[in-house]
DNA sequence: ACCTGAACACCGTTCAAGT
DNA sequence: ACCTGAACACCGTTCAAGT
């Protein structure tokens, strides 16, 4: 038989990211360890670190397939408004928030502050740059409409993510549970904020 | 003698919380432990479980200081500016982003995702709760002297919140690193992006 | 090159026992 | 009522050894 030996399938770079991400939304983020993590791709505990420096390296390759999901829910909220950057910038939004409240454990785990930054210029940092430009496309194609203030477009954008990223957290990690209860109440409420930011963008 | 014997001095369960809010500081939210908060505070690492339940609980009464010193800061912020609801909008949000970027660590516990919701009814939600009630009264202060529109009070409250809280929790996680990178740009810029909202409550 | 298994120093939690 | 110390099941990480 032409097959490899006792390694493992192909990826397991790839397998222990999908394990991880899977266990991560299940036990929660501090449910998760290597070890599990290893059993579940079917290998010893130790042969993770062939892949990933350390369980810090692991949880950053967990967050980073995190950030693809939330550029790509995104990308598709934007094309479903073409030509509307009013609708482009509150429902990008709320596939942001609708993402932290569906994936809550994955959305602390890439903005919780829990992975140590260290490397300034890490894959992570990449990740989360991507998704901010596409804000700044939006914002751009508002101002050649004449919908948004003649501001610096990179100001306008991190307007917008302070404000969608704060209710993000704020409705994930159960702060607004005095206000709002149920998801759709939530996701209404959203629309409500975003478009109290917007009147303040328009000119 | 009439000092108590070999017990602690008076009161542990403070003991532990203040040297639990110290260590968080110092190693990092991750580097935290039950033990070596038990061994700091002098007792066996055991004595903690007849004051909290489990970590969880530690973490939360930890978590519990940060909120307080959170709306100490406010409020502080607020009377430094009175009757002008402008300014103390925009001061009350430089202190919460202030605390985020000089106390990262005890933010991130505060507002990271990472102590369970478990009971609704928790003495955390009561901290935070309060929090927003300062924002809603200088929205109403704002609303009386005719500078902010006549919406519902607690939706452009909440709008303010999650506004700075986004700011604040991208900013102290290093997202922001490829536009600003000093904390006194850091702080400067939060000014900027305030008064964009401002523009959009302002009637 | 890739993986295993023993080993080490640490955890959180429980529980009988001490004062 | 409050604390200790042993015990248990788990960690992350390292390292010699196997194929």
């Amino acid at each position: 038989m032409t097959e490899s030996p006792a390694y493992h399938h192909g990826n397991l770079q790839q397998a222990l990211v999908e394990a991880g991400a899977q266990l991560i939304e299940e036990n929660g983020i501090s449910g998760i360890s290597l070890r599990e993590v290893a059993k579940i791709a079917g290998v010893s505990h130790s042969a993770p670190y062939r892949h990933f420096k350390d369980k810090n390296a692991l949880l950053t390759g967990i967050a980073e397939v995190g950030f693809q999901r939330l550029g790509h829910a995104m990308q598709l909220a934007v094309e479903q408004h073409p030509g509307n950057a009013r609708e482009q910038l509150i429902e990008a939004g709320v596939a942001y928030i609708r993402l932290a409240l569906d994936n809550s454990e994955m959305f602390h785990l890439m903005f919780g502050g829990l992975i140590a930054a260290e490397d300034p210029s890490e894959a992570l940092q990449q990740s989360s740059v991507l998704a901010f430009q596409g804000l700044v496309l939006i914002i751009q194609g508002g101002q050649k409409d004449g919908l948004y203030k003649q501001a610096e477009a990179n100001e306008l954008a991190l307007t917008a993510w302070s404000l969608v990223h704060g209710y993000a957290m704020l409705a994930s990690t159960g702060k607004l549970h005095h206000m709002t209860n149920s998801r759709k109440a939530i996701l209404s409420l959203a629309r409500y904020i975003e478009s109290h930011l917007i009147d303040g963008i328009a000119r």
